[in-house]
RNA sequence: GGGGAGGUGGCCGAGCGGUUAAUGGCAGCAGACUGUAAAUCUGCCGGUCUUGCACCUACGGAGGUUCGAACCCUCCCCUCCCCA
């Protein structure tokens, strides 16, 4: 095993906190000297299973305890998800069922295994301890806790202050999570920032089950691409690792510089005298600089690279370029096999462009289409259509709306 | 258990009997400018088609009163506050 320091810099590096770094130190020291790897946990929702780069930078963060030998357990909270996210504000979620469970887990782990060697990883579900939890139990942990602890939470503050809902169950959550702990005898907990409660919560109740508490170790949110919310799929701002290579590569030049930066720290395994570089580029047009779009650039690759293979990034990048920088019309295209028939069961001659853009699924409905084309965000082989009212007859088409969205439609052959 | 305030489009938030598919803001989309960056400017922003000032769907749910209701009435559901 490495030696302490060496491993503490390497855990150190891009965390937004850690608590305390006394105590992670000396579980360190002592799982060397008795060369015993150290339990880290890390809990999952299993509700989304498409994860995305933000997601990544806890699971990079994992790998790394990964490698120095330590063991990885990755929980997912199934028991907790069948009852639903407290932070959800006013849906109920179906609960999953054991075969969904089971189902999304496996996504997950195929996801997962695009970053942590998935052989030496420890998977667990909660619902294992929390199924066979008796109400008494149950009770008995709430009994650990009091509602004052529980409002000191920022979320639950600001809720009670602004007079709305707080279900009694969603105080149960934080408990739960941080039963988890006791369950699995963590060392070691890693969550982002908004986790700090829980993660605390679940030091407090190993030291009441009489283990010693678990070490954190926050990550920061990385922010969505519109720069402001934090990541997640229901804002639509995020850039998941099974997207194509294409879209993710799209993505990333799409951010702002700023926010770059910021993916930089977070993201990159790129050497620190790198980052330094482009860093520099961001304010000065200096030799020792890298102008910002070429960083960008560099990112949008090395992402591609890690979740679509070593290569993956390059061949995404001269796409991109020949695409945009040079604006010729991208290699693969989506094809669309579209029915022609009228309502009579006859070919008809023609239909309205903004139809044919529904059907082949890029315009929401008939009327986006014609606002697309009204708007100047339509071509048709290469020509722009200006008449929302235009009609096509049967035949191969390229259709391009706005910037990047190419489809090509043909008639399907009965 | 008693009393009071509310539930509006993806979100926030006006409207409180009739040009209201519903002011405004945010988000989103398209165009110009660019580095598919930011900032800025412009336009769009429920659906369908025979494109009419047409039809359908929509202001928590179900009924009702009206020529006409998001707006009035009744019942129900949900949230918040105060008292117990």
């Amino acid at each position: 095993m490495k030696n302490l320091d060496f491993q503490f810099e390497i855990i150190l590096r891009g965390a937004a906190e850690i608590i305390s770094e006394k105590e992670l130190k000396k579980k360190l020291q002592r799982s060397i000297a008795e060369n015993k790897p150290l339990r880290v946990k890390a809990g999952f929702d299993p509700t989304a299973p498409d994860l995305h780069i933000g997601h990544t930078v806890l699971l990079q963060k994992l790998k790394q305890f990964q490698e120095l030998g330590h063991q990885v357990i990755f929980l997912i909270g199934d028991f907790t998800g069948m009852i639903g996210d407290p932070t959800g504000k006013l849906q109920t979620r179906p609960p999953l069922t054991p075969e969904q469970v089971q189902s999304n887990a496996r996504t997950y782990m195929e996801q997962v295994g695009k970053i942590l060697d998935i052989s030496r990883t420890t998977v667990e579900f909660n619902s294992r301890w929390m199924s066979k939890m008796s109400s008494a139990d149950l009770i008995q942990l709430a009994g650990k806790y009091t509602v004052a602890r529980m409002l000191e939470r920022d979320d639950f503050q600001k809720r009670f202050r602004e007079k709305r809902p707080i279900s009694i169950h969603e105080f149960l959550y934080p408990l739960i999570q941080g039963f988890d702990s006791v369950a699995l005898s963590a060392d070691v907990e890693l969550g982002g920032t908004d986790q700090k409660f829980n993660l605390l919560v679940g030091r407090e109740l190993q030291k009441e089950y009489g283990q010693e508490p678990q070490a954190l170790v926050m990550m920061p949110l990385l922010e969505g691409t519109d720069g402001v919310n934090k990541m997640s799929k229901s804002l639509n701002n995020y850039i998941g690792i099974c997207e194509e290579p294409g879209e993710i590569f799209g993505k990333v030049m799409s951010i702002s510089d700023l926010l770059m930066y910021k993916y930089y720290d977070l993201l990159s395994n790129k050497p620190l005298e790198y980052i330094e570089k482009v860093k520099v580029g961001q304010t000065v047009i200096s030799p020792n600089g890298i102008h910002p779009m070429a960083a960008k650039k560099a990112l949008a690759e090395e992402l591609v690279d890690r979740f679509h293979g070593k290569g993956a990034g390059k061949k995404a990048r001269e796409e991109f370029e020949r695409q945009f920088s040079k604006g010729e019309i991208p290699e693969e295209i989506p094809e669309v096999a579209v029915d022609w028939e009228s309502e009579a069961g006859q070919p008809a001659a023609s239909m309205p462009l903004a139809k044919l853009m529904h059907i082949a699924g890029v315009a929401a409905s008939v009327g986006e289409g014609k606002r697309l084309i009204k708007q100047g965000g339509v071509e048709v082989d290469g020509v722009r259509q200006v008449d929302p009212e235009v009609r096509v007859g049967p035949g191969d088409y390229l259709l391009k709306v706005g910037k990047r969205r190419y489809v090509k439609v043909r008639p399907n052959q009965k």
